[in-house]
DNA sequence: TTGTAAGCGTTATCAA
DNA sequence: TTGATAACGCTTACAA
């Protein structure tokens, strides 16, 4: 018969003898198991209120072999999207009681593959994961131990895995359409080098749209996802089209760069060339002129993200990509 | 006598078994706390590696009452610099041996106190927080119950907290130095509303470094620490000082919200008005014109919170804050 | 509706 | 230098 010293955090023991249950009673309540009577919990929860008892995760991770937690992994936070979809994940996680653990992957796959196994040394219930490779490839291991995983943006057969994607090929069709609305007809593509580009899908879309439209060879130009590759890509695209009168970006990062190269030659936008870029980030209202988008709701993505990982934790199989909504978020370069 | 079965991780007793020794050995070189001889630990070792053995962060959290991560807590990310303090800040932990967990506490204290307790039952070995109000009072119960913290950017008086503090006083003398130094008499400066204004050391040091220049009542507006709040800030600083000529904003969000609002009356700068940011973030260069700043090194930041919080785990005592030093990044506009 | 007993995988304690 | 044994606080299985 201790009393609960007062220095050692409250255990469900000394929750069960304050009021006078067993610890297994406690426990029931606690995780709302049902099988007690309505006067049992109210006494178990005033109790637990009481002692400021907090369930012990170590012990309960130890038997469940699970931690209410969510391993988010971003390919980087330099780009302002990233931050974006980690605090709407951060959001959807607390309203389901998990914690975030966080981790970038700096377009590094085998940096990747390592934060993962740590982070699976804490069990979480499941990973969303934004893969630092145009393929997936790497994650299968982490998949074949059983981990739920939610990938996004990226392609990947397993069935254990939810793909999440936003509807890229869509938001180059979106663009194109746009574009071609606002009387362009020359058109190009500033694309990542660093992709699979045959497979991005939004080149699909800005390419099947210019089809669409009656331009066969729409010109694709291909630099490093940054600023300073928007403004060679930028450059690049002049030589090859002179005269073109529109781009669409990868995305805003590299549309930011597109805009100082037609800024720094004197060409407006968007009357002689008209930009969109793609993810609309808080930055687009900040730059001169401001600058149109294809936005993808990362609220959403989050929320989605953590949805999807619960049905898979539930057991659910998902075998067709769940698909994010985008929109035209139109401002002044085009 | 049951062969380790192949679809359970390996466990130390999996080890023990393989190698023909105790369990209490085997953790002894895992955890190398000495007290094994060379021959008994090189055969361990082998054995690890080829049972692919793990530690359970449970069963030993259990124990030793602490996990191997780090609780970073940022105030948001729609600033980039918390984002780039967040990498950083992932990079030491990384090398450190430990995970991190990150939490957003979208500038509400009471949010900030409920993420934490949610964190603490992780048992990080310390948390590294930028609190979300102007004082870090609502950390106090934290540091009673004895959780190492490193509290950034903030004062707060309790002898388990390290404080970690930009030279942000040094941050305003540079920028009025450097304004003065430019020929600029009658500066102003932009600060965040938010704010405790008579403790925001840039605040002090702008004002100390106008009277050090014989400017005795320099000019203070106070605004929201946003784009749309730079642009009011400036609006209201250019009635109280129609000829002013030079801005310190508060942070560099806030200062490109001035530059639109200057831009949008056809102020030139920086030759009718030079401003000067705080931060330098990515976002400076891709503006017009590039946003001159005053620099605190995240990765830097990042590094000493994470060596700071090592320190307070050993049981060192930090009397007073430790300073990291800022520099100016002069661009275009000042 | 409630309780008992066992054990999760590790580290701490103490003995050899 | 090593090992036996006992926790750590919880959930699972089963019994009452």
């Amino acid at each position: 018969m201790n009393p609960p010293e007062s220095n050692r955090a409250a255990t469900l023991r000394d929750v069960a003898a304050l009021v006078g249950v067993s610890p297994r009673t406690v426990s029931r309540v606690v995780n709302d198991e049902g099988g007690f009577s309505d006067e049992t919990r109210d006494k178990v929860l005033e109790a637990v209120e009481q002692l400021g008892y907090r369930p012990n995760v170590f012990a309960r991770g130890l038997i469940t072999r699970r931690s209410r937690t969510v391993a988010f992994v971003a390919t980087t936070l330099d780009d302002p999207f990233f931050p974006e979809v980690a605090q709407a994940v951060q959001r959807a996680a607390r309203a389901a009681g998990l914690t975030m653990l966080l981790a970038v992957n700096e377009h590094d796959p085998e940096l990747e593959v390592e934060l993962l196994e740590q982070m699976e040394m804490y069990a979480p219930e499941g990973v969303i994961v934004f893969p630092a490779a145009g393929d997936a490839e790497h994650l299968r291991p982490l998949l074949d131990r059983g981990v739920a995983t939610v990938v996004v943006d990226t392609p990947l057969d397993h069935d254990r895995a939810a793909l999440l994607v936003s509807d890229l090929v869509g938001a180059g069709r979106i663009a194109v359409e746009h574009l071609i609305g606002r009387g362009c007809r020359r058109p190009a593509m500033l694309t990542n080098d660093q992709l699979d580009v045959s497979s991005d899908p939004r080149q699909q879309g800005f390419v099947a749209a210019c089809r669409h439209a009656g331009i066969d060879e729409p010109t694709v130009v291909k630099a490093p996802a940054t600023t300073h590759g928007g403004r060679q890509g930028m450059a690049l695209a002049l030589e090859v089209v002179p005269d073109l009168d529109a781009i669409f970006a990868y995305n805003d990062v590299m549309a930011i760069g597109a805009m100082q190269a037609l800024t720094a030659r004197g060409i407006r936008m968007p009357d002689d060339v008209a930009v969109i870029g793609c993810d609309d980030i808080a930055l687009n209202t900040m730059v001169t002129p401001t600058l149109s988008s294809v936005r993808n709701d990362r609220k959403q993505i989050g929320q989605e993200a953590v949805r999807l990982l619960g049905a898979l934790v539930d057991g659910r199989r998902f075998d067709e990509p769940t698909v994010v909504p985008v929109e035209l978020v139109s401002r002044q370069s085009g």
